[in-house]
DNA sequence: TCAACTTGCTTAACAGCGTTAACGCCGGGA
DNA sequence: TCCCGGCGTTAACGCTGTTAAGCAAGTTGA
């Protein structure tokens, strides 16, 4: 077999872990992707998976990475928006809608803490949106659009993203707790930006 | 032995078993929490834990709950305030102060969910807390103090909470990214404060 | 053509986890 | 004295992620 040949081999199956460990992923949750039921849905040894992948985080990571491009194409297309206070509040509510359609994805990236050192070289996902929500509260800043106390772009960014977040990562968690009779969550969200921009833009 | 002594009994190595779990838990975090090195931290095997609990989430309520003091006395203490905004946004640093004083607590609380029927008994810390955070909110609206598309209680309160859960929760999880240039918990959380209260009062 | 090497995959195992069945010991009550 | 119940143990089960060693088939070089 050519080396060309050879290498679509390996990229087909490393796709058929991914799936697999996919399809485990959205319907049961991240506690059912263990590396023995991937390899027993496709027809492999557990041990196989490793050929491909140096470990579990490295598989979940590379399912989300290949997965966030929902994610990137949103954000990429928002990013033309001129005005930086409309961006902000359309970047936004993309986050929520990913947040919502791959709550799994959500919880792996955005709820639990990667080990220290991983894959620090190239940049990921989720940091290229911070970058573009600091780029973008910035401009806002520049523009004088925000009341003056909020000079700094990385608190305002972080003030941002952590109204957003603590919306869904409260529904995320807690979503089956009877004592909370929890609103939909796309509506709350939609009322924390409403709230939020109407707390930091000048009157 | 007389039966009264034998609780006592009882009561002390329960103690002792929280204890050795708590040093864990606050120390290394909750993937440090084994069963074998809580007993091998108090003399004894893993067995004997499940003596006084039913199994490991039973231990780490139990151990949860006892912490939880801090925040329950804070709550009662601020549950007085007359003023029902004013009361809000008190509630709202005590529960930051909680979540930065225990943040390995915060995080197996409101950061995990617990597998469903656990404890559905007993009122536990985090209802209680979100009852008096929604009460809290629902005379505000009967004051109305609050803007009137605030008119859902449940609504607000989870914005609120929300809120600030996000900017701990984040801070929690991802501190240690580097490409974030992370501002102080606490007075991230205080803008939030302002910012939300500014974005939800009447004008 | 045949040996040597590479590649893909498996079998078997290790170390650790939460948890439980079975048993030993020991003190108090009948 | 006998027995019984409660405390603690040993040993194990079934699960997890992960790895060392080996096997078989295909490619390559002499």
């Amino acid at each position: 077999m050519s080396t060309q040949k050879r290498a679509l081999a390996r990229d087909a199956i490393k796709a058929l872990i991914v799936d697999a460990a996919r399809e485990l992923f959205v319907r049961d949750g991240i506690e059912a992707v263990t590396m023995r039921a991937i390899a027993k849905r496709i027809g492999y040894t557990p041990t196989t998976i490793y050929l491909h992948f140096r470990d579990k985080q490295a598989l979940l990571e590379e399912l989300c990475l290949r997965d966030m491009g929902a994610l990137a194409n949103a954000f990429h297309r928002i990013g033309r928006i001129e005005d930086p206070v409309d961006r902000l509040r359309r970047l936004g509510m993309a986050y929520i809608d990913f947040a919502v359609d791959y709550p799994s994805h959500y919880r792996f990236i955005f709820m639990t803490q990667k080990p220290a050192i991983t894959s620090a070289l190239q940049a990921s996902p989720d940091q290229n949106a911070y970058l573009m929500l600091f780029e973008t509260v910035k401009e806002g800043i520049a523009a004088g659009q925000y009341r003056p106390e909020f000079d700094d772009a990385h608190q305002l960014a972080q003030l941002m993203w952590g109204a957003l977040h603590g919306i869904v990562a409260l529904q995320i968690v807690k979503s089956d707790e009877p004592w909370i009779e929890w609103r939909d969550v796309r509506e709350t969200a939609r009322a924390m930006c409403d709230l939020s921009m109407r707390g930091v833009l000048r009157a």
